[in-house]
DNA sequence: AATTAGATCTCGACT
DNA sequence: AGTCGAGGTCTAATT
């Protein structure tokens, strides 16, 4: 609170929103151009002045929207626009790159303004690093023997997320991803070429981790000689929350 | 209250919106676990049943949602939630993944109800296939004497976007990209690999033409000799309508 | 401030 | 139905 400048992800911000059900035409120019003929939709709008499109249906996204930081004016529409029934224009300018959202409204069907008041923010868990956290926990789980050399184990061009051993002792280079995909494989694979000009560390295998791994990386992994395992979330947090339980 | 379910078998709701304040805590389980603690916010309810969670800030993007298909369920609170004053529990179920959300309402502020109808769709222009069509019609841009040999000349790993010749006759392959990042490159590495087992157009150089191109990707691309190449989108539309205009 | 990699990505096109 | 590529990507973390 208190905070003048726009507010960060987890910033208590205060406000309100504003919601218009209309008749309008929507024209968003910017990086392409966009245009929506005239409907009824909801025109939502928030504290910051963005503004978001929506129709009643697809998913989270709007049919177009201006985010912020940008500024809403509203204004009578000219002579041709009152011409063809539009009531008010509303241009929402973004305030760096100056793309334009315009709305023509047609009709106000709805139109209310409601405090919200602060937003104390998200609390996530379970992501990618709370698998990696799970797998260098549990290195065994890739196989008998096997040892955690550590985490995020840097190289000129980045951390390879888990650096451990087999057991015979050799090295083993392991990415993870949650959906494992092509450029994963690529990633490893610069990774290997790198960590087995180190005559410390060669030879250097590598093993592709997610908890879903794409038809076309598995085959260009296994190609390379790189071996791909399947992670269960689930069994690992599991197999976690059992130890937790011991002690 | 009663139980409500959107949307049902004798869907009216067909083209409606939901619109809620209210004061509530939101979990989603599912991929990942998240929850929000409970403070005043917008809840839209979609005609297909989806639900959006939005705070007075932010971007596009709500706190939380659930995506279609999905069923809302309207429920009494169990005695231990209302003890916390909960007065309402939505359970927001996904049909096929069985990821959840639920929404435990202690106060409702405002709550209407819209019809929008059918939305006629949005309406674009000026996409990255523009930026092939462009180059492909003014290959002279990569330098004097080129011309085209074809669009998307497909390969058996997938379609390199031109093939050309250079002022040398020489073939060359070009990768478009509107953001040139690492794996744009590592995708025409592989196309030129593929391309110079053919004795009939090796050798072939490579670029890679982008209207931005990030660091790394310039320097794993020009360390492989292949060239890159900065296009200006307004530069090349602009040529474009003047030559139209000529003709 | 710029850059990078992940996302409950979403969305469309194509197989 | 699954896969792939692009996005006005958005978003958060890191340099």
């Amino acid at each position: 609170m208190g905070c003048a400048s726009y507010p960060g992800p987890h910033a208590d911000y205060a406000g309100s929103v504003r919601l218009v059900i209309a008749r309008c035409s929507v024209d968003y120019e910017g990086r392409l151009q966009a245009h929506l003929p005239v409907a009824v939709r909801l025109l939502l709008v928030k504290a910051d002045g963005s503004v978001l499109v929506h129709s009643d249906g697809g998913s989270y996204k709007p049919l177009n929207w201006m985010s912020p930081p940008c500024v809403l004016v509203e204004a009578e529409p000219d002579p041709a626009e009152a011409a063809e029934g539009v009531r008010a224009v509303w241009t929402v300018r973004h305030t760096k790159s100056g793309d334009a959202l315009r709305v023509r409204v047609h009709e106000t069907l709805h139109d209310s303004k409601h405090e919200l008041g602060a937003d104390p923010g998200l609390v996530k868990e379970g992501v990618e690093a709370h698998l990696q956290t799970l797998l260098a926990e549990h290195i065994e789980t890739l196989g008998a023997g096997w040892s955690l050399v550590r985490r995020e184990h840097m190289t000129a061009i980045g951390p390879v997320d888990i650096l451990a051993r087999d057991g015979d002792r050799r090295h083993v280079a392991v990415e993870i991803k949650r959906r494992g995909e092509i450029d994963g494989v690529e990633q490893l694979t610069r990774y290997l070429d790198l960590l087995n000009r180190d005559p410390l560390l060669a030879p250097v295998r590598g093993v592709f981790a997610a908890q879903e791994i794409k038809p076309q990386a598995r085959t260009l992994a296994e190609d390379r000689g790189i071996r791909c395992v399947v992670l269960d979330y689930d069994a690992l947090r599991g197999r976690d929350d059992a130890e937790s339980r011991l002690f």
